[in-house]
DNA sequence: TATTGGCACAAGATACAAATGAGTGCTAAT
DNA sequence: ATTAGCACTCATTTGTATCTTGTGCCAATA
């Protein structure tokens, strides 16, 4: 258990490291005002808070920095929220009510903002439905030998492939097919479409070429693995290189990896509520020194997704989650009727 | 005009610096087999290539780098084609049958696959039709508040939203108001499709709440400006990072930065045949140190593309510029009956 | 006349020592 | 329990000498 002089020196501290991104001495420390003792003093209580595992030094005779738990620990006790954020509501009520009947757009211009607002890395996934279902297929001829081909899934997203109709195929063969598929697939969910069409592979009731279809096919179940990753909404990815810690092209190129695999998307969204995750807490990706912060929008019973922020981990928290929680609040009040 | 030996000087400098990415100097180009003269005469001739302006030196007492002019005479004149390429033909050709009549995907492997074989950054355009007009509007219900709205290209491409039916209105109400849209729009070039709307919302003769109709307007508007930015592929965005000379922060955001914007896209495409541009060259985002290779595909008469390569300059043109040749060649004949 | 060997010179790269400075840990005094 | 004082540590900076690479120029040469 930390004393109070303890809180609010591991408090003052991080406050400084997040603004100087310098290690902070005990000099420094007797100059702010809620710490009235003297630097030996400080010194004490630095030395046990190191011995705890809040802070850490970069070598023997250097000042402090906090260490994974030490942010942790400021995060769940110390933080103050900052009410001046409060100036920036008015802006996200008039974005999001700019879009309102327009729903991928609302989110991201959201998460634009966002980013525009913290000057951090920002994305949101979703919104997505519980029981992701097929609603249409569909099929638009453009000219006679090519053709786009449409699937549309219960929370409004579209996949689309232009195919090139192959030779003794015709136009209405085509449209058969489609008319067949759309019938046999619509309303169901995306594992049992992908077993109806396997199905109906092998008893060949949809009257195509064997080669075409299979190729047919493959279109769609690939359709359907994308669906899970892509509605995902990003903005503000080159933020992250302004932060120091991060100038250097080894970090860069893994964080833009990541984000382009989207591997983060596999991480948020599992938990209820607003989480803040560490380097070390993402087990699949481990990025040293920075931060994920994500909590969940609700849109109905039904649809749901998430809100998130990306940053060094030394971020203004007390900015930063009243930011996040007023726009994830207000995407999901944005559809309440 | 360059002497004989000058050239094979030029040449030398250039096929060194490009492997080594060091300053070449005149003891090493008494090494190479074809240039039997001693390091003085090297020198003198290496004096006047950069009194040229070929050539140029880091400092005073450093090896010549290839100045842009340098590999600007290399390419046109000193190039020697690598005929080692032709292995990797045999990997394309599969490639692209694989996805014989799945367009967007084909062009999206080869992509992919042209930037595994070079190790550059590689992107397409296209295909884009000569004339951009509108296939369809339409209009899928997903639940009683919400729908999603499409709209497809003659180029097969898809615009989608998202919308949430505002109160007042019904499903019904909004099927006529597409409907009507999509005899209104339908074959229409995006020019005249945006006249057309404006001119209907005037005469608001479809009958629908001015304030949703002005929403769904505005959705429109926004989809058409999107088309024509809306078809890139782009693969190994990170690999850029690899090249030493970007290993530099401020260099890599500005270049992610680029490519994010989709700056490139209205550059490139403009011309015929292979293009070859260096950072100065291309004038609206001047990169130092890059080199942007260009080569248009066609799909048919009203449809082509463009696919390119980004890399520094230091690129291995003899393998780079056969691979993407072929590439661009194959994905024409791909459509070719 | 074109080529070459030789030499002085320039400037980055490397290595090392000394000085500087921020900040610590410990101890004895308060 | 707190503090002033002091010795100590280590990154950073500064200065200096040395090494290396490669140049430019000139006189000698084929």
């Amino acid at each position: 258990m930390l004393s109070s002089r303890q809180k609010l020196i591991l408090k003052a501290i991080i406050d400084e490291y997040i603004n100087t991104a310098q290690p902070v001495g005990s000099k420094y420390l007797t100059q702010v005002p809620y710490l009235t003792f003297s630097s030996a003093t400080l010194r004490y209580d630095m030395a046990e808070l190191e011995s705890l595992g809040y802070l850490e030094k970069t070598h023997t005779s250097s000042g402090r920095i906090p260490s994974e738990l030490g942010y942790k620990y400021y995060v769940d006790h110390l933080i103050t929220r900052d009410t001046d954020v409060q100036i920036s509501f008015p802006v996200i009520d008039d974005v999001l009510k700019q879009n309102q009947i327009k729903r991928e757009q609302a989110i991201e211009e959201a998460v634009k903002l966002l980013s525009d607002l913290t000057n951090y890395t920002a994305l949101a996934v979703g919104p997505t439905h519980e029981q992701l279902t097929i609603k249409k297929v569909d099929f638009i001829p453009l000219t006679e030998e090519s053709a786009t081909l449409l699937i549309v899934t219960n929370q409004g997203h579209v996949e689309h492939q232009t195919i090139t109709i192959p030779d003794g195929l015709n136009v209405n063969d085509l449209k058969e097919t489609i008319k067949t598929l759309d019938e046999l697939l619509s309303n169901k969910s995306l594992e049992d479409a992908s077993i109806i069409l396997k199905e109906s592979l092998m008893k060949n009731d949809l009257k195509t070429f064997m080669d075409f279809q299979q190729q047919l096919m493959a279109s769609f179940i690939q359709a359907f693995s994308k669906f899970s990753e892509e509605n995902v909404y990003l903005s503000g990815m080159t933020r992250m290189f302004d932060q120091p810690e991060f100038d250097n092209g080894g970090y860069i190129k893994k964080f833009v990896e990541m984000l382009d695999r989207r591997d983060l998307v596999k991480m948020i969204g599992q938990e209820d509520g607003l989480q803040v995750r560490f380097g070390s807490d993402m087990k699949l990706i481990p990025m040293e020194n920075c931060t994920l912060i994500s909590i969940p929008y609700q849109i109905n019973q039904q649809e749901h997704g998430t809100i998130a922020i990306i940053g060094p981990n030394r971020m203004p928290y007390g900015k930063v989650i009243p930011l996040l929680e007023y726009i994830a609040l207000n995407i999901g009040k944005l559809y309440k009727k």
